[in-house]
This record gives C-alpha cells, structure tokens and sequence, in this order.
DNA sequence: TATATTTCGTTTGGGTACGAATGATTATAT
DNA sequence: ATATAATCATTCGTACCCAAACGAAATATA
C-alpha cells in the first residue's frame, strides 16, 4: 500500500462535475453529494461484477448471499432477525429461502416452542459454499482498496463506521 | 463540524465484530472486509430510508430516482446511455420510463436519424419534481456525514474516488 | 374458558432487475 | 438490388423487493 502523503487528489469522473455543476446551476449543491453518490456508485460496480463473476457460478443472487452470509457468521437464526440482518423485508426473505433451500444451502426448522416462528439452519453444503464463495468476493474488496494509501486506509474505515452509526441513529428515532 | 484530533475511533458494530471473528477461524480476515461491507451497510440504510421516507410521496423508486437524476443533470439521452448512467440494464429501463412516463416525469421521443433509437426527455414536470424530490433526499446525505470531521470527510471523498477508479478499471479490462 | 389482541411467517399485487430471445431498422456485402 | 449482418428497444421468463393483507398460533383480557 502506497504511504506517499502528497499523492495526488484523485479527480472527479466526469459524471461528478457534471452533477456538481448542475447542481450549483439550481442553487442546490452541497459537499456530501460527493462522498454518497460516490458511495452508491462503487458498492453498485462491486455488486454487479461479484454477481456476474462470483454469485452466478453458485446460484445465488448478491441477497442470497447476504443471507448466506448472516447464516453463516451468526449460526441459526430466526426470519425476522435474519431479514433484518441481510437488509430485506420479510417478505423478500420467503422467496430467497425457497432458492436457496432449493440449492440445499440451508433450512427452514420448527422453532421449539412456538409454532408460528421458524428457525433458519445452515447446511453443511452451505458452510462449504461460503468458504469458496466468501474467499473469491473478497478478492474482490482487496482490489477495491488496493490503491488507498495507509491513511486513507484507516481514515476512510472511521468514516464509515461513523457514517453508519449516525444513520443507525437517525433511522431508529423514528421507529419509536 | 468537529475539527478535534484526538477524536475517539467509532467502535465497530457487533455485526462487523461478529464477522471478524468469524472469518478470523476460518481464516478467511482481511481488512478490506470493513470497509467494503460498511459502505454496504450504509448505502442499503441510506436507500431504504429515502425510499420510505422521500421517494415514496412521489411515486419514485429508488431506480426511478436515480434515472431522473441522470436525466436533470445531463438532459436529453438515449436509452443505452441513459440505462449505462443509471446502473441497470436496458431492459429494467424500459419498464421503469412505462412508470415515469404514466406520472409525466419524462416522455420518449423519436430519434431524428435513426428509428431504432429512443431519446428520453425530461419534462417541466420531471424537473420540478427532483428540485423537490433532490433537496429532501440531500438532507439525508447532509445528515450521515454530519459526524465526520474534516479531515475524515476530505480523506473519505478522496479514498471514494480512488475505489471507484480503481473498481472501473478493473471491470472494463474484461470487457475488452 | 371464551374472546380479543398481539405476534409470527407467508401470500398477494405492483414494480423492479437481469440475461436471452425477439422483432424492427439500419448498415454492409455480394 | 438483394441477401446478410449488425444494432437498436422491447418482450419474456425467472427472481427479487416491498407494503399490506392474511391466517395460524400464542398471549392477554374478561
């Protein structure tokens, strides 16, 4: 990783200052435009190209593998929690089970106690999926960040997780 | 904004924490994991909230919005540019410019030369509504990086832009 | 012990989302 | 000129995505 600290400021795509300009034209531009579309533009290219080159070999949608992944880094869980942990509705969840059971990656169970829950189990096909599944699409995250300097690096991973708690924040003082 | 150097690192989430770990005894860590996954989580929070919470009042999807956007900023397009601009497929655009033409936010024209090709145009209505639509959705940017000092918030624009530089070059050497 | 109320996952209906096949139009080759 | 190839947007089939409606089951109220 490049630690040079006077590399050059990356430039804008031509999309960004297209955008700041028309923006600014209709009295309406502000900093953050900048960091959150950028955002939403590099997790949307990581997202297809894992889906074109990573997810479509396994049968899985990048949802999919969400849900695999919460599975698997969490053990069982019920719907409502794993919904709520990939980022999906409920709703949603249903169809995704269907598939991915379909491929026998996991499983719906009866919850114990209560008859209207179900837990969700991971299959041992499903544990070896993510192995092979994970360590490819983190290839991808590695090139992702390969030209970040150190500080960057470090700086830019407190900004997320900032960023992130404040909308986790903001998000739940409504719901209450 | 808080200019302080001695800022306190954001803690992970347990989310993030919780994945750590289990990567870490499968012996699959990398550090990239956060950061990518992150700026994940913070665009799905981002997205779902403004979908519910602006979109929503405005017949708007998500693409809906962001197809709109594309068409405020850089006026008339074909669809090829147009759907290449916004992320998705050709094929999702045409039933998202069916919505956006039954609300009369955008209309398809002819194209003068060649009959095979359909130019999208933003109409007075369209553009009243992302002057509308837009200042409310930028609260919410202006909202998640409200936290961020700003050194974080100069180093992450850089640190975004360099990604997503890196992410289109990477995935326009096998298209080639 | 009936009977509301709450709390679950699922179904439903409308709208994305994609790749592949389609059909119409233009460009090129013979 | 006529056949072939290339290039468009659209349609098709399958899967995703959500909110709201639904039905079953657990809990609270009487």
């Amino acid at each position: 990783m490049d630690k040079s600290e006077d590399k050059e400021h990356p430039k804008a795509t031509s999309a960004e200052e297209k955008a700041k300009q028309h923006l600014i034209s209709v009295g309406l531009y502000g900093r953050s435009v900048s960091i959150i579309s950028n955002a939403f533009r590099l997790t949307s290219i990581i997202r297809s190209y894992a889906e074109k080159h990573v997810f479509k070999e396994f049968n899985l949608s990048f949802s999919g593998f969400v849900v695999m992944w919460v599975l698997w880094v969490w053990g069982d869980l019920e719907t409502a929690k794993l919904a709520k942990n990939a980022g999906i509705a409920k709703s949603t969840l249903t169809g995704i089970l269907i598939t991915l059971e379909k491929h026998g990656y996991c499983q719906r169970l009866a919850h114990p106690n209560d008859a209207r829950r179900v837990v969700v189990h991971i299959n041992k096909p499903g544990e070896e999926l993510m192995e092979k599944v994970f360590s490819k699409y983190h290839k991808i995250e590695d090139v992702a960040v390969s030209e970040l300097t150190s500080d960057e690096f470090e700086t830019t991973i407190d900004s997320l997780r900032t960023m992130l708690h404040t909308m986790e924040e903001f998000t739940n003082k409504d719901n209450s």
